[in-house]
RNA sequence: GCGCCCGUAGCUCAGCUGGAUAGAGCGUUGGCCUCCGAAGCCAAAGGUCGCAGGUUCAAAUCCUGCCGGGCGCACCA
């Protein structure tokens, strides 16, 4: 039984027999303390308790006490501060931690608290009419990192890309390929010109549609030609985009097409479904007050959605002035699609300039599903690219920006990962070519990596100084662990006790980032307990004198290790086994 | 003008959904290598948690109003 239903169930008895007034214990928590001198644990029932009870706080801490001294595995209980109660434990309750660790594996962590609920994450999204840029890279690590981290808890995770080849976007794509396709023939095309897309990245495109169709569109007419040159943009640009996210161990479940949702008639059928509630209607809208309002605005009446009632700002036009669909109305129908087939949570990882968007988006889908389903955004800030102290320069018109095939090629996946969840999504972040390559500790992925490699260093040599033992983890996780009762080791251990509870409280919280936090501050542990051992030789991991307390520390390491690589298991990042200069 | 996000040590940032003396890295100062990887560790100094109210046993955390910075603001996506 768990410490919080054991004191909850006591707390009743304790209640009727003194005849207390109703009372509610859901706020009252047993958890670890903040600070580790406090004790094993702690709780603040007594201070939940005092008022509703109409007791002195301390003096109900007092009768806690002696309630949590009846537990088993409690060995010392006391009231502290305004009216925590701490105590501690068994030391056999950590040691046998590790049992557990070895047992399960880099499993370990893995919770039901999504009991197999389906939740689709839907990230990346980027528009297929150029190369992923840095900015995009940060939305599709901390996407893919919450799906693996949704999926450790317990949840049937869906990892989705919505592809926005529908719209004025794609055919500026198109008309930019078809300039590169009569370059490729030797044709002096100049400048790009405004309206088009100019990155050289479109140059094989064109190439590539020479190659196939020799002269074939040159005397086309642009009704011939823009539905062929928007189709080989798209397939090569979308085959970039699969390619450069594969490089980073980045794979979709599901690909959705724009165009396919208004063809199959998604966008129609949502339509009535709204028009048949009554949020739709024909209205003027205001333009915006203040300095953004734009030159070219022409008050006109516009089919609307009522946003408003739903809490949005304003109401939203579903149809431009020539009468197609809006974006938004396309997605209106593409979220409908999602949670028809999704049948649960939607998460939405979006960039920060998509902000204004999450309010009609979700007014869109409470309407939609009648408030049983709500879609949650997560706005990732932008990236500042440095080298070395030196921002780099972009600009999205003249084409230059650095693109995630860049970062891959300079430092590799891997650092790319651990670095964009090196920040909670909401706040900026600097990513420095330099830096974040640099071997040591200030370089959190280094620092990480160098404490797993550590432990497999020590595990090789206890090969060496004990060659005939079975270091399996099974035979590991069977070493005599109540050797290990220094503070130094019992820390290391309730640091690893509280992976699981810190998996499912990110979870709960969809920040991946947050195990990122978590890896450094157990690589911390673990590096200032090794360093510890140079002077104190009982703190070291291998004694060659002393075989029963070595192979426990080696159980402990090995723990380190796994839990480790559990934590970059989510963050996909694979953990290094050696470094070497 | 409106909406969303941010404001915590000199700098870059955490802070586990309201808990005890607010933490880490860099930088500064001073220490630790006959011994498992010193690419590491330890210690010291450094704070009106932007400001002002409010909610309660308890606020960096929740609410309101300001101040400062970022992003966005019909028919783009």
């Amino acid at each position: 039984m768990s410490f919080q239903n054991y004191l909850t169930a006591e707390l009743e008895k304790l209640g009727q027999a003194e005849n207390w007034p109703e009372f509610d214990t859901a706020r009252a928590a047993v958890e670890p303390p903040r600070d580790a001198a406090h004790g094993d644990m702690a709780t603040n029932a007594a201070m939940v308790l005092a008022g509703q009870v109409k007791q002195n706080p301390r003096a109900l801490g007092e009768k806690i006490t002696e309630i949590l001294k009846n537990h088993p595995d409690v060995t010392a209980a006391e009231v502290a501060g305004p009216g925590f109660v701490n105590f501690r434990l068994k030391p056999e309750i950590w040691q046998s931690c590790l049992k557990t660790v070895l047992e399960s594996g880099t499993a370990y962590g893995d919770s039901d608290i999504g009991r197999g609920r389906h939740v689709n994450v839907e990230y990346v999204s980027a528009n297929p009419t150029g190369p992923l840029t840095a900015g995009h890279a940060r939305g599709a690590v901390v996407g893919d990192a919450l799906a693996a981290l949704m999926q450790k808890a317990g949840y049937e995770v869906i990892r989705e890309y919505y592809i926005n080849d529908a719209g004025a976007q794609v055919e500026k794509l198109a008309r930019s390929v078809y300039l590169r396709y009569r370059e490729a023939l030797g044709e002096e095309i100049g400048e790009i010109p405004e309206g088009h897309y100019p990155g050289e990245y479109l140059k094989e495109v064109g190439e590539a549609l020479k190659n196939r169709d020799c002269t074939m569109w040159t005397e086309a007419e642009e009704k011939d030609w823009l539905p062929v040159c928007k189709e080989i943009a798209l397939e090569m640009m979308m085959e970039e985009i699969r390619r450069d996210l594969q490089d980073i161990g980045i794979k979709h479940d599901v690909f959705t097409s724009e165009q396919a949702i208004i063809d199959a008639g998604a966008v129609d059928e949502a339509f009535s479904i709204l028009e048949g509630r009554d949020l739709i209607y024909t209205g003027v809208l205001e333009p915006p007050k203040g300095g953004q309002r734009p030159d070219d605005w022409e008050e006109r009446p516009q089919t609307l959605f009522r946003a408003t009632e739903f809490g949005d700002d304003v109401d939203r036009p579903l149809k431009k002035s020539d009468g197609s669909w809006t974006y938004f109305a396309n997605d209106i129908a593409y979220h409908w699609d999602k949670y028809k087939r999704t049948q649960g949570a939607l998460i939405n990882i979006l960039g920060a300039d998509h902000g204004g968007y999450v309010k009609r988006l979700s007014a869109a889908v409470t309407a939609l599903t009648e408030g049983k389903a709500s879609v949650e955004c997560k706005l990732c800030q932008m990236v500042h690219m440095f080298d070395n102290g030196e921002p780099v320069r972009m600009s999205k018109r003249a084409g230059t920006f650095v693109t995630l095939r860049d970062i891959i090629d300079k430092v590799g996946g891997d650092v790319l990962r651990f670095i964009m969840l090196t920040r909670k999504n909401d706040q900026t972040l600097e990513f420095d070519f330099a830096k974040v390559v640099e071997q040591s500790k200030e370089n959190p992925v280094f620092y990480v990596q160098y404490a797993h490699a550590r432990c497999c260093s020590v595990l090789r040599n206890a090969v060496e100084m004990f060659p005939d033992a079975d270091l399996s983890d099974a035979a590991l996780a069977e070493a005599n662990l109540s050797l290990l009762e220094t503070e130094e080791d019992l820390a290391l251990i309730r640091l690893m006790a509280g992976w699981p509870r810190f998996v499912r409280s990110a979870a709960e919280a969809a920040e991946p980032h947050r195990i990122a936090f978590y890896l450094q501050e157990l690589a911390a542990a673990f590096h200032a307990f090794w360093t510890k051992g140079r002077g104190e030789t009982q703190l070291r991991f291998l004694l060659e004198d002393n075989r029963p307390l070595s192979m426990a520390r080696l159980a402990l390491v090995r723990s380190v290790a796994l839990v480790t690589a559990s934590g970059l298991a989510v963050m996909g990042v694979q953990p290094v086994e050696e470094m070497h200069a």
